[in-house]
DNA sequence: TTGCTCCTCACGTCACGTGAGGTGGC
DNA sequence: TTGCTCCTCACGTCACGTGAGGTGGC
């Protein structure tokens, strides 16, 4: 058979075809008096051989060895194929990242690619102090687009560094809320504690913050809950609570309870769900004094029945606390009558 | 600055600045009475332009247009780069997923890696026939590795290919189960219609048909139910009942729920739940019907108070047939009085 | 005689690495 | 004078595409 027809038949160009005989790995068996190559039924086997190899990656030299030695061990090969392929695929993948988060912040020349390249080539440094100098460094006209920076923030471990995206971040153009929201659908705990600290730190975000009070990680949670007591949200009270219970943070828990407890359909449920916490931990003195130090964050005359009630409590502090406590109270609702409540004799 | 140090900043190799400036990319200000380039401060932001917009994946000749024109929109080669580079990437993890099938297969000579890539080109190609041809075709020595024709049978489309697939997995080496297992877990209720018909022809596999009776899918569900009926798994009986409800194979459905019935234990269930369809299905005569036929493949005289019953059904097609079986019933187990349940007076 | 197929030789691609052979500045 | 740095020129890599210039068979 000759050159064009076995072209056609293999899809093999016959540039190439020429070009495996000069390599030797496809020698036609025969020529024709006229010097054409005259492929024969095995030649063509071979070439689909060579085809084979070819779409497992194989270069011709590595396929000229392999077919030629017929105690070839492919595995060792086929191992080396399999990790160089899986390299070049995290490359590629790492490229259409950047390719895509250029695309995203919609460069209108290439001053804007290459700001944004080197902010992405900055951020991704091994070095903190590289990140962090790329943050607060000088920024050349236009400021970085959110949604690169909030991919870094998710990314972050050094806390330094970390502060100064959240801060940068408040101050980006572009959706920040939108680049941390998959954050919080990470497997990570770590990375939902970033997106969820950022978060706090953005006006609005109330919506992925609610959801996050569902998080499984409480320090999650905890961010959540404090971020949306900010914001005045009641439904992060429950967690509110949770956080004077637990410890970290109950200083500020208290004061936004107190603040949420101005409103006087949740003035009740708070004070109910405080009232349940101390019920709920009867030998726990720490966590008796954090409860007791919340109520004197509850707006006037609130929790006045509860500390004289537990001005008596077993645990000498918390009774003592609570003592010092209700002389402030009555003090603070004697200067402002404002406060009294309706029920109250004085 | 002397090309040296400026490699040496840049990470950029001496022969590729020469080359750079050998291309009108980045030409060195000055030279040095010697003769050597002298890089100045612009330079070497030029340098590091070069590499941003590399490292982006433009050729050096898209660098040189890119950085000479000012007006050059980035966005229109920034999707074209997109492009191309999800196109290498879908190239580069379907020559990985090949790699990997390969390798699992475990060759010992290059022999065995080039049928498995026939096998997998074969199997790949857009036409049913050559499907077909690769599975039924000369097989020269090994089988098909079970892996690979599981992978196929998840894919096929094709009904009559299907079937042989079924047909070669069945008599192929290696663990079928386990290759048609993830194909349960996937969100297209088509594959894992695939996954369950073959799984039903594999022998054992009871564990992952059991698992496939809570699919979404109702022909998923009743395609393993019919397996573990087959298989005596009594698990099975509720997704059996329903068959016989809905219709399609309802007569297969029917014969297994009778030989499970030959178990006392399940015998009283699986009358109980026909009983209760009965009651379900109070004017549909269809339902009725497929139910009384059911009835007849129950074993000795399990059925045959509730068949009287139905001799009266208000259905007159069921009150026919009901009569009828009521006879083939009294008269068998005449003739067998193994059959004949102790309650029951002749 | 006219197309068609085949032949060999050779250049270009693309981003480099690696010499060879030679020179300038401390 | 001795290293060190720099210079230019040029070949090799890898799997091809695309000619140029020429020839054999119907």
């Amino acid at each position: 058979m000759l050159i064009g027809e076995v072209a056609r038949r293999s899809g093999v160009s016959t540039r190439m075809l020429r070009h495996y005989d000069s390599l030797g790995l496809v020698r036609p068996t025969g020529r024709t008096v006229g010097g054409y190559r005259e492929y024969s039924p095995a030649d063509i086997r071979r070439i689909f051989h060579v085809e084979g190899l070819r779409s497992l990656g194989l270069s011709l030299r590595q396929i000229g060895q392999a077919l030629d030695d017929p105690d070839f061990t492919p595995s060792a090969l086929v191992g080396d194929l399999i990790r160089k392929t899986g390299e070049r695929l995290n490359r590629e993948q790492e490229l259409l990242d950047r390719l895509r988060t250029v695309d995203a912040a919609g460069p209108s020349g290439w001053q804007d690619v290459l700001r944004i390249v080197e902010l992405l080539h900055g951020l991704g440094s091994p070095y903190a102090a590289r990140r962090q100098q790329t943050i607060l460094g000088p920024v050349e006209g236009v400021p970085p687009p959110a949604e690169l920076l909030a991919a870094a923030v998710l990314a972050e471990s050094d806390p330094n560094v970390a502060g100064s995206l959240r801060w940068a971040l408040a101050r980006a153009e572009g959706d920040a809320v939108a680049g941390l929201a998959p954050g919080l659908r990470s497997g990570d705990a770590d990375i939902r504690r970033r997106a969820t600290r950022a978060l706090a730190e953005l006006p609005g975000a109330t919506e992925v913050l609610t959801a996050a009070l569902g998080d499984r990680d409480p320090t999650v949670r905890r961010y959540a809950a404090l971020a949306l007591g900010a914001r005045g949200v009641a439904a992060a009270v429950p967690e509110l609570v949770r956080t004077v219970v637990d410890g970290p943070s109950d200083v500020e828990a208290a004061e936004l309870l107190g603040s949420l407890a101005g409103d006087a359909v949740w003035a009740d449920r708070i004070m109910a769900a405080l009232a349940a916490e101390f019920a709920a931990h009867p030998g726990d003195p720490e966590v008796r004094i954090r409860l007791t130090q919340a109520l004197a964050e509850m707006p006037g005359t609130l929790a006045l029945d509860l500390l004289r009630e537990l001005a008596h409590d077993d645990e000498q502090a918390v009774a003592l606390l609570a003592s010092a406590l209700v002389r402030a109270v009555e003090e603070r609702s004697a200067a402002d009558p404002r406060s009294r409540p309706t029920g109250e004799q004085t």
